[in-house]
DNA sequence: CGGATTTGACCGCT
DNA sequence: AGCGGTCAAATCCG
């Protein structure tokens, strides 16, 4: 809550100095610190909601019950272990973005370098084009429901990785978006094939903060596995319908019960610590919440 | 050697 | 027609 104070605090600042200095202000100058103006006003917004959303969440949380809070159009909101770590990483020492210049270079470096890999274009523009005889079998586009949540990137380690969520993901594309600075990045479940886990995740940076991803979840975990390759004792498709989820069915409440778990009895991964999760005060959890997807895209 | 990633092509949808 | 999501061959990597 400081953060969004300071943030609509600093907002307020950019306003005076424009009101200050608004004679001798060219059109250009003006247009950039209106820009600034509307930027930091509208991140202020975002932040508030994300407040507001947990401050129903932590109801929730205190009766025990899921932590999905119900939005408007019954979009579903659902705190991560994983993500809180992140908003920690990120927020637990200043709030600012100054001062990260070098890293957020290196993250462009290495979107782009993708393209940079050399590779034998000689060979793929033969094998997999037109030669092809058999018409690939492609599922309809799923009208199910999806959850975006906003997440910080690590400010430690690696930041141009997506931030862990306790599910083990397997990138099986990436795309340009039209409008937007970064490509999307599209993951399945690790164990889609093992479990039939119809669970989807897109990530992609956001315009104007390359700090933060978009997440976007699509359908719901039936694997039931954390953060690492399957255990004999951890890779128990307990649900009943495992083998009969199909990509037709929406999301579903499997999600939830995934993270139940692992809030409640630690994580079967070798990899999550999860120390993080309540500290001494203040939850953590300040940085998620949902949006419909079809409304408030804001990398535009 | 097998699983994960990369990346151009393919295809459904608007 | 073009965008976005997915496929799958090639490639990378442990």
């Amino acid at each position: 809550m400081e953060e969004v104070m300071s943030i609509i605090f600093h907002g307020l600042k950019l306003v005076d100095e424009l009101k200050s200095s608004l004679p001798e202000k060219s059109p250009e100058a003006l247009s950039t610190s209106l820009d600034e103006i509307t930027k930091t006003f509208a991140d202020a917004k975002e932040r508030l909601k994300i407040v507001l959303v947990i401050r129903n969440s932590e109801t929730a949380m205190n009766q025990l019950k899921p932590v999905i809070v119900a939005c408007s159009d019954q979009m579903l909101m659902q705190i991560e272990p994983g993500l809180m770590q992140d908003y920690w990483l990120r927020y637990g020492g200043s709030t600012s973005s100054q001062g990260t210049e070098a890293m957020t270079q290196r993250q462009l470096m290495a979107v782009e370098g993708d393209g940079g890999r050399n590779l034998t274009a000689t060979e793929r523009s033969g094998g997999s084009g037109s030669g092809s005889s058999t018409p690939r079998q492609r599922r309809r586009k799923n009208e199910g429901e999806e959850q975006t949540v906003l997440v910080a990137a690590l400010r430690s380690g690696n930041t141009d990785l997506p931030p862990d969520d306790n599910h083990t993901w397997r990138k099986y594309g990436q795309k340009e978006i039209l409008g937007s600075r970064y490509p999307r990045a599209y993951y399945r479940c690790t164990h889609q094939k093992l479990y039939n886990c119809p669970a989807k995740k897109q990530v992609q940076r956001l315009n104007d903060d390359p700090f933060t991803f978009r997440v976007t979840y699509r359908g719901s975990h039936t694997c039931h596995i954390y953060s690492t390759a399957p255990t004999a004792s951890a890779a128990v498709p307990t649900a009943p319908t495992a083998t009969t989820v199909t990509t037709s069915h929406p999301v579903d409440y499997g999600t939830f019960f995934d993270m139940a778990d692992a809030m409640m009895f630690g994580s079967g991964g070798t990899g999550a610590n999860m120390d993080f999760m309540f500290p001494s005060n203040d939850p953590p959890h300040h940085h998620h919440y949902y949006r419909r997807p079809e409304e408030g895209d804001g990398d535009k």
